[in-house]
Order: C-alpha cells, then sequence, then structure tokens
DNA sequence: TTTTTAACGTAACTATGGGTACGAAAAGCC
DNA sequence: GGCTTTTCGTACCCATAGTTACGTTAAAAA
C-alpha cells in the first residue's frame, strides 16, 4: 500500500529508511494487547519505539492502518495457532485439552498479555476505522470457519451432539473462547476458568 | 454527594435548580447505552439534554460520577428485573423460557438499544474512574450471587447438575449473558442467540 | 430593599487525540 | 560535484476531551 516495501530489501534511491516496521508493528501489538487499542494512543507508540509520528504515518498510513496491521500480525500470532490446534486431527478430549493448555498458558511466565486483542477489538468494533473494521470481519469469518470444520469433523466421529447446528455450536464456542479471555483479564482464577471451558464442551459432546 | 438534593423537594435558598437531573441520567444511560460509554462526551450530553457543562459537574461531580450514577439507573432498569426473573421460584424450564424472553425483547419497538450497558462497562472496566470500577464491582458481585440464588434452588430441587459447582455454574451464566448480549450487538439473528442460550442452559440441566 | 445564598451558563483552560507542512539529511545517479 | 529521490523529525494544525473561573440571575432571609 505505502510507497515503500518493507526492510526487506528493496529501495534504490533516497534515504534510507531508519524506521524498523517491525519493531513498531510488534510494540504497537504488545501495548494494544496489555491495555486496549483505544486508550493507546500513537504518541504512546513513538516514545516506546524512539520514533516519530510521521514516520509511523509514513509506514502505516493511519491509525486505521496501522491498527489492521497488529490485528494481521495478531491473526498468525495467537489465532491462527488456536485454529490449527482444531484443524490438527485430534480427538475430541485432546481437542478441549489443547484448547484449554493453549488459552491459559502461564501468561506472565511468556510475556504475553492476558486476555485476546480479537476479543477486545470486536467488543468495541464500532469504533474501529473501516480498514480495521473489514479485517475483524473477516478474522471473524476465518475463525467460526476454523471452528465449524472442527465441529463437521467431530460430527462424522458421533462425538458431537448430532442436534446442535454446526453455526449454533460455532457461535457458541466462539462465545466460550471470548468469555475465557474475558474472565482472564477480570482475573478470574485459572481453575475457574479451566471449569468453565469444560463445562461448555461438555455441553457439545454426543 | 452533591452539594443539593434533587428536584424533590428540599432546597429554602438561592436560586432554584432548572436542571432536571432525571432526564440528564435518562439521556446518558440511553447514549451509553447506544453507542459506548467511552464514546459518548459531556458536551454530547449537554446537546441532547440542552444543559450547560457546569450544570452537569454541579449535579454529578464529574465524568466519573455521572457513568456511576447511570450505572446505578441501568441496574434497577435493566439487571434487578433480569434477577427477579431467576428469584421468581419459577421451575428451570420456565426460568430459561422467561430469561430467554426478557433478554431477547423486540428491543426496536421498546426504544431500547441493544446490548447491555453493564456488559460494555465491564469490557472497558481499565478506563473507567474510581467510583464507578467500584459500583461496577458490586454489580457483578450482585449478579453473580443472584445467579447462584437460583443454581442452589435449582440443585435443591435436583434439576441441576449437582457436579457443576455453583461457583462455574454463576460464571458460565455470566458468561452467557455477556456473550448473547455481544451477539445481539453484533447483529447475530435472534433464533441463533437463543439457539446459543438454550444450548447453553441445557449444559446445566441434570 | 438590601443582603445572602446558590444555581445559572459563557467562555475560557489544559491535555491530548489523529494528522501533516516543511526544511534538513542521506542516499543513488549523472 | 551537483541533482534527484526519499526519509528524517521538529514543530505545528485542528478538534475534542474533561474541567473550571467567574460574572450573572433568581430566589429566600434580614
Amino acid at each position: 500500500m505505502g510507497p515503500k516495501l518493507n526492510n526487506t530489501q528493496a529501495p534504490t534511491r533516497g534515504r534510507p529508511t531508519t524506521l524498523d516496521h517491525a519493531v513498531v508493528l510488534k510494540t504497537a501489538l504488545l501495548e494494544y494487547w496489555t491495555y486496549d487499542p483505544y486508550s493507546v494512543s500513537i504518541a504512546d507508540i513513538c516514545k516506546k519505539t524512539g520514533t516519530s509520528k510521521p514516520a509511523i504515518y509514513r509506514a502505516f498510513g493511519s491509525d486505521d492502518g496501522l491498527k489492521a496491521e497488529v490485528l494481521s500480525l495478531y491473526q498468525t500470532l495467537a489465532v491462527e495457532p488456536l485454529l490449527e490446534i482444531f484443524a490438527s486431527g485430534k480427538s475430541f478430549d485432546e481437542s478441549v485439552d489443547a484448547v484449554i493448555a493453549f488459552l491459559l498458558q502461564d501468561r506472565n511466565v511468556l510475556g504475553i498479555p492476558n486476555g485476546c486483542l480479537f476479543v477486545m477489538l470486536r467488543a468495541q468494533r464500532h469504533r474501529s476505522g473501516p480498514i480495521t473494521a473489514q479485517a475483524l470481519k473477516d478474522l471473524r469469518q476465518m475463525f467460526l470457519e476454523g471452528i465449524s470444520y472442527w465441529i463437521e469433523d467431530m460430527k462424522s466421529k458421533t462425538v458431537f451432539r448430532q442436534d446442535i447446528s454446526t453455526e449454533i455450536g460455532a457461535l457458541f464456542l466462539d462465545a466460550q473462547h471470548a468469555g475465557a479471555m474475558r474472565m482472564q483479564k477480570e482475573d478470574v482464577g485459572l481453575p475457574q476458568i479451566e471449569s468453565y471451558l469444560r463445562c461448555g464442551f461438555d455441553a457439545l459432546r454426543a
């Protein structure tokens, strides 16, 4: 989109780029995730990364553009790994265990914030600009589809209740995920969140 | 708290109050509920009600104070009626039906916004001032307790799964409520939300 | 009637938000 | 070396947020 490529080779003329696209993106991700996307300003990210505002605007176009790129990074770092667990052909019980283990890792140890940026953005999607809104819509779609595939798979193995439509099952699991992430932010204990999630999965087991 | 009582009789000296406390509160509630508490400014509420900013500060002290009073109004208007359904001694199935009917009323017809202000505030509680934060904490506590009472009642009638602790059951229903309200804001269809809720209640039925 | 009391609202203040104009600086090309 | 190209970042723009100073107005008390 922008007039320049990332730092991965390219420019032939003009002053070389000093801004590190990846560092800014990663910093923004961490700030948005830790606090909330709409409580962190461009100026905050500038301070954290030692860059200037125009540099960020040159690289990302706008606040909306930055948020959209951050969401894209979050997708590859956090959402897709979760979907891969669902897609990895595990049994029902193995899937449940793996998903719970993934969601409830000790984040302090890993240096990862609590909660889920995707969930936070969805909860405030009326605030997002058009680019982020579209990215959010697409990701939601992909998320529900990923879950739907798993449900279909489980149904074919007759370990998932046949009387629950795939659509509703997907909405249900999506909501379970959001609920767990919200509880994590609200400092509900891990054992409680785990029980909550198992309770939900039990509702789907044939 | 403020130096004056509400318009319900009282002042003996000085210029009489023209600001209608109730109207401002109701307007703020509607704006916060329709959009989101942190996308609506004091100035917005002034425009809607035709009052001045100092009038609002005189009556509510601060943004935080206004939000806290609005939350209190929301509690009596929307949260307590829901808890009363749970407390009204209905059977399990009647409770489920009544709760679903309550949550999924046609809001357009009633002039009530979609979603839930309580859920919205909780999702952004890190932004709230100390007064609102405390009110939010108290309301959350009351909400979980109200649900817990119902669960205990249902357990005593052996229609609620005994192997789910009351604490987890309450967290689960709290999350179901939040999920349904979030879906309503995300424009998920009513039938889907209803199925989602029934699916969750089914998980708790003995 | 004058004094006291208290709410009135215009017009400010400060901080911060997203966003940019523009001259300086650093590279390649001729 | 000059010329072109492109990024650099300081210093600004404008809008809006929450909040308040202060002169004015309307009532009760003296």
